[in-house]
DNA sequence: ATCTTTCTGGAACGACCAGTCAAATAAAGA
DNA sequence: TCTTTATTTGACTGGTCGTTCCAGAAAGAT
C-alpha cells in the first residue's frame, strides 16, 4: 500500500451531488466540479471515471439515500397520515436553497434518452410508491383511509404531488403554499 | 423594403421549442437549433438575437399558448371536474414523444438563477391557477365541489399534481398510469 | 434593367469544454 | 533510509461552444 487519499470520496461525491443538484449535468462543468469538490481535476478522473460516470454514481446515491430517509420517516410509529404530510414538507424544505431534487432533475433533464439515468429513476420511483403504498395500507388498516382506496393508485398519486411540490419550491414557492397543497392533497386520502 | 424572409419565423420558433424542450437550454447546441430550425445560422442571430433570447421568447410563446390552451378546455361547457380531468389528460399525453413541457423543464434547469426564465415561469403559473380556480369556483357554485374547498388552494394543489403528471409522462409513465393518478387528484375535490 | 436593401451560407473567431499526460510529491513497507 | 506505489498538481490537447464577419444571392423599388 502507498499514498492515501487526502480526500474523503463520500464527501467528495456529497459535494458533487449539490453541483449536478444546482445545475444539471449540461450546466455543470468539470471546472465546477473540481471546485465544488474541493480536489485536483485527476484525482476526480482517477476516482470517479468520467463526468458521466460521477453523475450516475451521484444520482444513484442521492436516490437510495433519499428514500431511505423517506422510508424512515413514513415507518416510523404515529398516524399513517400524518407521517405523509411530515415526509413531504420535510423533503420538500431542503430544495428550497436552489437546489433540485436530483432525481427530478435528471428524468427532466434527460427524459428517457440515457438509458442508466432512466433505469435508475425508474427503480427509485418504484421504490418509493411501494414505501407510500406500505403507508396507505397501514392507514387503511387502521381506518384512517377508506376502505375503496388502492394503494398502489394513490401511492402513485401522493409520488406525482410530491414531485410538483419539488419543482414548485425550486420555483421559489413558500412553505405555507407548500403545506397548503400536500393538506390538499391528504384530503384525497381521508 | 428589400428581400422577405425566405422562411416561416413562427415556424422556425416553434421547432425551436420543440428542440429546447427536448434537450433543455444546456443540452441544445446552436448547431441542433440551425439544424431543426431548417434556416442559417446567421438568420437565426438577425431574427431572434441569441440563443438565450430565442430561449426566452420560446418559452413566452410556449407558455402563452399553453395556458390559453387550457383555459379554452376548462371554460368549455360541462361538467368542472370532467374539464379539468380531459384537460390534465390531453395536456399530459402531448409530453410522450420525448418533449418535457418547456415551462416547467425551465424551473428545473434554472431554478431562480435567471431572472427572466423565473419571471415568465411565476407569471403563467400564476394564470394557470387563476384559471383552475375559477373552474372550481364554477364547480362549487355547480355543487359538485364542497363548500368547504378554497379554490386557490385547490387551484395550487391541482398544478402540482399537474407538474408531477408532465414529469412522470416525460419519464415514460403509460397513459393508464396518468389516468388514474388524475382520478385520484380529482377525489380532493369531491 | 439597375439599384438598394435584406437575407443567406460558409468560413472563421476566441473561449471554454471534457479529458489526458507527465513531473512532482507524499506516505507505507523494507 | 531507501524503494515503491499512489496521489496530486498544473500544463496541455483536440474538439466543440456561442457568436461574428464577409462575400454572394435574391427580391422589392425606381
Amino acid at each position: 500500500m502507498a499514498r492515501p487519499k487526502a480526500f474523503d470520496r463520500d464527501a467528495a461525491l456529497a459535494a458533487a451531488t449539490k453541483t449536478f443538484a444546482t445545475y444539471g449535468f449540461e450546466g455543470t462543468s468539470t471546472a465546477l466540479l473540481v471546485k465544488s469538490m474541493g480536489i485536483g481535476r485527476q484525482s476526480l478522473y482517477d476516482t470517479f471515471g468520467d463526468k458521466h460516470a460521477l453523475y450516475l454514481e451521484a444520482l444513484q446515491h442521492y436516490c437510495f439515500d433519499s428514500v431511505g430517509q423517506l422510508a424512515a420517516a413514513l415507518q416510523s410509529a404515529g398516524s399513517p397520515l400524518a407521517r405523509i404530510e411530515a415526509a413531504l414538507l420535510g423533503f420538500a424544505a431542503r430544495i428550497q436553497d436552489d437546489t433540485m431534487c436530483l432525481g427530478v432533475g435528471s428524468i427532466c433533464e434527460f427524459g428517457r434518452r440515457d438509458r442508466e439515468v432512466a433505469a435508475i429513476g425508474k427503480s427509485s420511483a418504484t421504490s418509493l410508491q411501494n414505501i407510500f403504498a406500505a403507508t396507505i395500507q397501514r392507514g387503511k388498516d387502521l381506518g384512517e383511509i377508506p376502505p375503496e382506496i388502492d394503494p398502489k393508485d394513490a401511492a402513485r398519486f401522493i409520488n406525482a404531488t410530491f414531485i410538483g411540490l419539488k419543482v414548485m419550491a425550486r420555483g421559489g414557492a413558500t412553505h405555507d403554499d407548500l403545506r397548503a397543497t400536500v393538506q390538499m392533497a391528504l384530503r384525497c386520502l381521508g
